[in-house]
RNA sequence: GGAGAGAUGGCAGAGUGGUCGAAUGCACCGGUCUUGAAAACCGGCAGGGGUUUGUAGCCCCUCUAGGGUUCAAAUCCCUAUCUCUCCA
């Protein structure tokens, strides 16, 4: 959520920024709706002050065993005017209040600017593709080759997009969580979280899924009470973010706190509503995957820096990896809803050519913090300010093993297996 | 499964209709004292929002959450959630 100050003040220049990452502000019809919610607020609080005096009155005259008859008459019109001034204004209130919450974040002046996907910047890349002597499989092939990737079976238990692994690959797919855990606590930094994987309302909100992305997400019915009745339900987190910058919300942190850094690893859930016939053939977009998540909480000004740095953590494992990747930057039209700045890692996938998206790194800024007010305190200072949030994909687990099936295979169909994940996997060299 | 009790500021804990956003204690911050520290003493110490050029002033909202009664609700009523105790 933006800055209400932003839609009151400069309500032009705020358009503009926005209409630079694709997204059109109603700048009449806000600005007619704050005209109102100005007038009914001040209104509606002159009415309760009015009410409070008269009724501190009454209770006063009474105290001195005075007759408060006449202060009771006096005041009796009042409710019923309070009642519709307010009726009015929270129905002002709750407009606004629907309208900011489909405003995605401003973009960082740094971000290039672009419509889509096609207008993104390549910032780096590391690492050489690797040339082949014979003719690469995707992990697909490869997965069911080596009798590790069963997709037969996992539309068979549950239905598309959800996949089966078996042996020495989930295994591999498991040693991978580990090795990122372990790096991203032991060298990085950050504290291992176990979190809920199904979240309430209040959270999806915090982050950004809700009010817009209701469809994205996998809902539970809620659990029935004693009485039979229906309690809200919860959903499937589509990220490990949402726990963890939920951790935040409502807290005030002391700034000898922060930077606060998260990690954990947690199943993804998402709907992949819109996305019928992407990407439908393996591992690469499924219902259900695994991912080792980054989040941080910071200081509004180290929050660049820490962008970079948490960027880093990212790419530290693709390097640990050996797997060829690139590092871009999102132009404005293709950010994610509440980013300021966003850069992608992409590792490279033979079979296709081509660099796919493994880790999404991005600075949401305030943007989180202040639907969640998620707050710290300066030393010294009376006032709270709004964190500055940040996640990434530390990194995505499955396409993470789809990158080592497809970048490690041999001419046989074998797989060596990556020497940093060795270790994890009892020594094994080579899946046959 | 049955019967009760409770949810108040960072924590503990008072407050059962009328200057209560809330006593008191602890913690914390500032000061006095001290060579320094401790102790003692003095002072400060909830968040959100509106108005406004204003981090000034004034005002509004918030005592788990949502409804209700009332001129007036932390306090009374209803509902939900959560916690605790006892019995089986």
């Amino acid at each position: 959520m933006l800055d209400s100050k932003l839609l009151r003040q400069d309500i032009e220049q705020t358009a503009a920024r926005l209409a630079a990452r694709g997204y059109e502000l109603d700048t009449a019809t806000v600005s007619a709706l704050e005209e109102k919610r100005k007038t009914l607020q001040v209104k509606t609080q002159e009415l309760q002050s009015e009410r409070n005096s008269r009724s501190k009155a009454i209770g006063q005259a009474k105290a001195k065993g005075e007759d408060a008859q006449p202060l009771l008459d006096a005041v009796s019109s009042l409710g019923a005017e309070l009642d519709s001034v307010k009726a009015e204004q929270d129905a002002i209130l709750e407009e606004l209040k629907q309208i900011s919450l489909a405003i995605p974040n401003l973009p960082d002046e740094s971000v290039p600017a672009g419509a889509d996907e096609s207008e993104n910047v390549e910032i780096s890349t590391w690492g050489e593709p690797k040339k082949y002597d014979f003719e690469v499989k995707d992990h697909v092939d490869l997965g069911q080759d080596l009798n590790g990737l069963d997709f037969e079976m996992g539309v068979k238990i549950t239905g598309s997009r959800f996949t089966v692994m078996r042996g020495a690959t989930a295994r591999m797919h498991r040693a991978l969580v580990q090795f990122m855990l372990d790096t991203h606590t032991d060298k990085n930094g950050y504290t291992e979280m176990y979190v809920p994987y199904l979240v309430n309302r209040d959270s999806l909100y915090g982050t950004g899924q809700l009010p817009k992305f209701a469809e994205d997400l996998f809902h539970t019915k809620g659990l029935v009470n004693d009485d039979g009745e229906e309690q809200e339900g919860f959903s499937l987190i589509p990220t490990a973010e949402v726990p963890l910058t939920n951790s935040a919300r409502d807290e005030i942190y002391d700034e000898k706190d922060l930077p606060i850094r998260l990690t954990a690893h947690t199943p993804c859930f998402r709907s992949e509503a819109g996305s019928y016939g992407r990407d439908t053939r393996g591992l690469i977009r499924q219902h259900q995957f695994d991912k080792v998540e980054l989040v941080q909480l910071v200081k509004p000004e180290d929050s660049m820096q820490a962008l970079e740095e948490l960027t880093g953590h990212a790419e530290q494992i693709l390097q640990a990896l050996e797997l060829p990747y690139r590092k871009v930057i999102l132009c404005m039209g293709d950010m994610g809803f509440g980013s300021a700045k966003t850069y992608d890692l992409e590792v490279w996938l033979p079979a296709q050519d081509t660099y796919r998206e493994i880790s999404s790194c991005s600075n949401m800024h305030d943007f989180q913090a202040r639907r969640m007010q998620a707050r710290f305190r300066r030393e010294g200072e009376k006032k709270p300010e709004l964190l500055h949030t940040l996640n990434g994909s530390g990194l995505a687990v499955g396409r993470t093993l789809v990158a080592i099936l497809e970048n490690y295979q041999q001419a046989d169909g074998s797989v060596v297996v990556p020497e940093v994940l060795r270790p994890y996997m009892g020594g094994l060299e080579v899946i046959k």
